[in-house]
DNA sequence: AGCTGCCCGTAC
DNA sequence: GACGTACGGGCAGCTA
């Protein structure tokens, strides 16, 4: 049977460019979608279809837009990059020997419709190649014996038959225009019901069968969603038109011979080369041009393409990299000894502990994977306990032959969020040395903007891979087992891939950072040494007064009581405090209360701002006010850190996530213990249950100042330096230069307002922001500010050079070369971009100060363990550290921390660092 | 019952 | 629209 493919271009094209982060070529030229494209392009060659199209839509109107004004009006037009890389597509399409269809007034979904069903309709096998999940409608039976099938190459997945649609989408092919119709679809301004998604849809199809259906029966739907969609009824039929495809646009002869020509190898030879598509181009037995010396030189330049943003582009998986691997199963001695031989062999090797716990401190080891070469992998089980289990070595025996292997810092070990291993291995006497590669912060050093770093998300991004999730073993939710009760078979599939997942990846990324070597350094030099640090800081812990707690919550309770009966008097009826809900229906619709904030979503807000305004109208939203501080400290504090006591330590035990600020700061949770209150004394009460044990104290170390001092370091600005150089009070010497006075004579108000600028200078802040800030007017703060810059030119002008830069190179960099890209840098939206240049004003700053703790992080840990456990790291507080200490080690450690903090950056400027100590946490501040 | 988005508030 | 980076609690509504 004769096969045709048909591919949407237009819909390749836009999620190629959304999906690949922005690449250049070395002249400059934007190549990110091109590139998405040209491997689909490859890929389909491969299958050696009979005939082929590329569909693209051409510009002009529709029908759709006759009959619906508004179709695709929220839709952007296309990015500068997008539109530059159209051109050179179509060249290289046309090289690959495609013929290109592009038919005025007729858009490329159509197109490919008409195509696809006359095809079919005599008896061809229609491949449609696209990512748009709408073509699913077009799947049906065909007399001719022909058949449609679509395939989406970015996602691997394959639709081709009513089974897989009802599979993927929950109702049948011919019911996916009316589903379609029902949600409406954002991109083209298409607006289905409200809240109604691919599931509820589904529903109401299963049930009334189709979209008709669906509306005689209108009135037996009830709730929310029922009046939603009577309030959608009418747009309805005309949604329906909009999403069905058409399948009898009139095309020329010429759209019916859709014969591939062969390739023109010299002119895709040119282009490959001119666009850096090394991979393709080898294919072709081209050279790829640099040398190695050449490519030496220019790597950090532009010779590789990738300069605009310094990463290179997620290359096409290499097809290999995404097959499934050999997995074994060692249930014996004789299973066991050629893997340790293997591992006793190799200078490098991947692991994964498995457990019963996500709480590594008390967690379980139940099985253990390693994994020493790509797609193979064993896992050894020893907990697993089962009817039916088999026997399994001991654990014991299992750890004591590995634990020289662990021990050896020469023998390379590699992981994924290796912390977590360390902690279970510890817990079970194992320790490790040479932990050195980490493939969470490989990726997060090499893009510190992508949401995620686990393994699942990096395996599907970098090879293309789907990973047996935890989830497909053990289950989720209500329905989740312990990974003890995973069978043996269903925990290697997982267990064993992981390890060799890690391999792999590391393989990719590995060579990414190795071609920065800012990012390397970073990585090498701050990252992966940290992980052991932060090991031992969480396992730590610090000791918490659980009593004093609980007293203080009952307390703020005895005190939430009175202030809610006397809301309820003021109200005349009752009404949760908690809820801003309903505090807004009372104040907004009952007390007519005037309306002066509004949130995100413009709804009338009842935030603390809102309330404040309204205070001098009544006497209640000042009690409102007064709960809802007192309901905070004690719901996320005084109750809840006594339950996060460890039984068996004791102690508190929070996590740091190493990947877990884009700046490269570290962020706490379990509890999070970089959010305890000070600014209140109610809150501050709270640090006081933050304590040393017995002959010990708490000391805190803090830097002064360090954004600002950084900010200094960076804009090099005269008075700036001048100002940190002589050791004055920052911001009185920011007042006294902007208001023009000596130091001296600086109120109280000036201080507060030049404090405010300093801060909301290294947020990017406008006028607005700090007249919001202040209380003051707009134009007042703007005179500020331009006085802050006439005293400050160095520090406008750093400001307006870090934009620049970003737009330039779509990343700004830390003082260590840590990177931040800046997505939204080029956006069409204002508001991201706007965003975008505010971050990049907040990333260097906050960035540096975040490397400089940690690298002094490292060196305190590196002293401390020469000096046996008179001292312990216990918190990271962003520019603060917190430690206990033997009384009689308090002086020494001040002595000796402050100086390594000092020291762990050479600025234009001193670091200073303050400390304190005490017998608990608030008195050492 | 579990998940998600929203609103709000804590830290640096 | 308007101040960067986080985490988390309670509510409310949706999903399963």
């Amino acid at each position: 049977m004769p096969r045709l493919v048909l591919i949407d271009g237009s819909s390749y094209l836009y999620r190629a460019f959304h999906a690949l982060p922005p690449l250049t070529n070395s002249a400059g030229e934007p190549t990110g979608a091109l590139f998405g494209v040209v491997n689909m392009l490859r890929a389909t060659l491969a299958e050696q279809p009979d005939c082929a199209a590329f569909v693209v839509d051409a510009p002009g109107k529709t029908f759709r837009d006759d009959l619906y004004p508004e179709y695709k009006a929220n839709r952007s037009a296309m990015p500068d990059d997008l539109r530059a890389q159209v051109q050179p597509m179509c060249e290289i399409v046309q090289a690959l020997g495609f013929p290109i269809l592009r038919i005025d007034g007729v858009e490329a979904d159509d197109v490919i419709g008409t195509l696809a069903l006359e095809a079919a309709r005599t008896g061809t096998d229609v491949t449609i190649s696209t990512g748009d999940k709408d073509f699913a409608q077009l799947l049906q039976p065909f007399e001719s014996g022909g058949s449609i099938r679509l395939i989406n190459t970015m996602s691997g997945s394959v639709l081709d038959t009513d089974d897989s649609v009802m599979a993927k989408f929950g109702v049948h092919a011919h019911q996916i225009v009316d589903m379609l119709a029902l949600m409406g679809d954002t991109v083209d301004n298409v607006k289905g019901v409200d809240k109604c998604g691919p599931k509820t849809a589904a529903k109401w199809l299963a049930e009334y069968g189709s979209l008709d259906g669906v509306i005689t029966n209108v009135e037996k739907i009830g709730g929310k969603i029922g009046e939603n969609l009577r309030a959608a009824l009418p747009r309805l039929p005309l949604n329906r038109e909009l999403v069905t495809i058409k399948t009898d646009v009139a095309l020329d002869s010429a759209a019916h011979e859709l014969n591939l020509r062969p390739r023109d190898v010299d002119t895709l030879k040119i282009l490959y080369a001119r666009y850096g598509f090394n991979a393709a181009l080898k294919e072709l037995g081209g050279t790829p041009p640099p040398s190695a010396s050449e490519r030496k030189v220019s790597m950090r330049g532009t010779e590789a393409g990738w300069a605009r943003t310094g990463a290179a582009p997620v290359e096409p998986p290499d097809e290999k990299l995404g097959q499934k691997g050999t997995y074994e199963t060692i249930l014996t001695r004789e299973q066991f000894a050629p893997w340790l031989a293997k591992l006793q062999a190799a200078g490098a090797f991947a692991f994964d502990t498995e457990t019963d716990s996500l709480d590594a401190l008390c967690a379980n080891l139940v099985g253990l994977s390693i994994a020493t070469e790509a797609h193979a992998g064993a896992y050894i089980p020893f907990g697993h306990d089962y009817p039916g289990a088999p026997a399994q070595l001991p654990r014991d025996e299992v750890l004591d032959a590995l634990r020289p292997l662990f021990a050896d810092a020469s023998k390379k070990k590699i992981g994924q969020h290796g912390k977590y291993d360390l902690h279970v291995l510890r817990c079970h006497g194992v320790t490790v040395h040479g932990y050195d590669e980490d493939t969470m912060l490989e990726s997060f050093v090499f893009n510190a903007g992508a949401s995620r770093h686990d393994m699942d998300s990096l395996a599907k991004r970098y090879l293309g891979y789907d990973t047996v999730r935890y989830e497909d073993v053990a289950g989720k939710g209500a329905k989740q087992i312990p990974f003890s009760h995973v069978s043996v078979e269903d925990a290697t599939r997982y267990a064993a891939e992981d390890a060799d997942v890690v391999l792999r990846l590391h393989s990719v990324l590995r060579p990414k950072l190795a071609a920065e070597p800012s990012l390397d350094a970073v990585y090498r030099d701050i990252e992966i040494p940290l992980v052991p640090v932060l090991e031992r800081i969480e396992a730590n812990g610090i000791l918490v007064d659980a009593a004093e707690l609980r007293r203080q919550s009952a307390d703020l309770g005895k005190r939430m009581l009175e202030a809610q009966q006397q809301a309820i008097a003021l109200a005349g009826r009752t009404f949760s405090l908690d809820s801003p809900k309903q505090v807004g229906q009372l104040l907004f619709d009952e007390l007519k209360l005037p309306v002066q904030v509004k949130t995100s979503t413009g709804q009338p807000s009842v935030n603390e701002e809102a309330l404040e305004a309204l205070a001098d109208l009544h006497e209640l939203p000042k009690i409102i006010l007064e709960y809802r501080g007192l309901a905070k400290l004690r719901s996320t504090y005084t109750d809840k850190l006594p339950d996060m006591v460890n039984p068996n330590t004791g102690r508190v035990h929070t996590s740091y996530h190493q990947a877990g600020a884009a700046t490269g700061r570290l962020a706490s949770s379990d509890p999070n213990l970089q959010n305890i209150p000070i600014r209140t004394d109610d809150g501050r009460r709270i640090r006081k249950a933050f304590i040393a044990p017995e002959g010990r104290r708490i000391v805190a170390l803090d830097y002064s100042q360090i954004e600002l001092r950084i900010m200094a370091h960076l804009s090099e600005d005269p008075n700036l330096l001048k100002a940190f150089g002589s050791g004055a009070d920052i911001h009185r010497a920011t007042a006294a230069e902007v208001f023009g006075k000596a130091m001296d004579d600086v109120s109280n108000n000036e201080r507060r307002a030049a404090k405010a600028i300093n801060f909301g200078l290294m947020y990017g802040m406008s006028a607005f922001g700090l007249a919001k800030q202040l209380g003051i007017g707009r134009g007042e703060a703007q005179d500020y500010i331009a006085l802050y810059f006439s005293r400050y030119p160095g520090v406008r002008d750093y400001m307006e050079r870090t934009r620049q830069d970003a737009r330039d190179k779509g990343f700004v960099e830390t003082v260590f070369g840590r990177r931040l890209h800046l997505e939204n840098i080029h956006a069409r939206n204002q508001g991201l971009r706007a965003g975008a240049e505010r971050a990049a004003i907040n990333a260097p700053m906050q960035g540096t100060a975040a490397d400089i703790v940690k690298r002094a992080m490292i060196q305190i840990d590196r002293w401390l363990a020469d000096v046996g456990g008179r001292a312990l790291m216990l918190l990271q507080v962003h520019d603060e550290l917190v430690f206990e200490a033997d009384t009689a080690f308090v002086d020494d450690l001040i002595a000796g921390a402050t100086q390594r903090m000092a020291a762990a950056a050479e600025l234009r400027v001193p670091l200073l660092v303050d400390a304190g100590t005490g017998a608990n946490w608030d008195e050492a501040h």
